[in-house]
DNA sequence: CTAATCTCTACTTGAATAGTCGACTTAGTC
DNA sequence: GACTAAGTCGACTATTCAAGTAGAGATTAG
């Protein structure tokens, strides 16, 4: 698993929406000037993350985006999986788990995959935009 | 952090040099043969291995690849940087350590990242050649 | 209507990945 | 000593991916 730029701008630009939760819909330009993110990239960024459902757009004057769910039901291996694809190490869960049944030479190999992924999957899966807002802890 | 092909296939080396670390040097092409790998690329890799000091070479006739140290004493953690660089899921633990120290709008996020590495790297250098050999464990 | 804002397709540039090729060097064997 | 079996190493190629940029179109507020 690997982190891209673009997976890193797509988290930073959340965080901030997490954070500003509470107002309306907030300007892509007013994102990037933020959070010093290159505008147009943004763009794409956040238009993936819509198609995805993890945030909603309002267009027209007066628009922009907002998270489609509470900071703390938006957790950041949903994210990571959106931008740069599967939290293992090498392919994914799914075909980790098939090698480790059926590629007897290396299955040992594969479980250790497995279990660098689970690893992996436990703390983005449980690390809400919430919990890195920065905001007071109850 | 991310296990390319490359980093698969030196694993895979490894593995059969490890299983085989009491017979004497084993040719590359036989190591190719036996893993499947393509002999030209494994060349390369094992070439990358031996400058790391990873393996040790014999040239010439009767010539080949053995490990330099025991399996038991080279670990899944060493070889992924070799090959693959940092284990953390971006750029690499010092990094991310001062980007916790300096990014205050991002520590949290950072340290997410941090522990992520930390939990990769707590796995991959706790395995050694001789865990993932499929040899009876005492 | 018009200005602001998101939508979407296409393009570009550079780096990385995954190899291949061929000449060279070294070291056993007969 | 010649032959031959290896590893060494620089150069080359093809494909894919990362990180943007550009620009036309669609939508909505006022």
């Amino acid at each position: 698993m690997k982190v891209s730029q673009k997976g890193l701008y797509a988290l930073k630009a959340l965080t901030l929406l997490g954070r500003r939760y509470s107002e309306g819909p907030i300007k892509i330009r007013e994102i990037a000037e933020n959070e010093e993110l290159p505008e147009k990239f943004l763009e794409l960024i956040l238009l993936e993350l819509n198609h995805a459902r993890v945030v909603e757009s309002a267009r027209g004057a007066k628009g922009g985006y907002r998270l489609k769910r509470p900071p703390k039901e938006i957790f950041l291996g949903e994210i990571i999986r959106i931008i740069d694809g599967p939290l293992a190490p090498f392919e994914d869960a799914e075909s980790l788990r098939r090698l480790v049944g059926e590629d007897k030479q290396h299955s040992e190999l594969f479980r250790v995959f497995l279990a660098v992924r689970n690893a992996a999957a436990g703390i983005l899966d449980h690390t809400s935009l919430a919990d890195i807002s920065g905001a007071q802890r109850s």
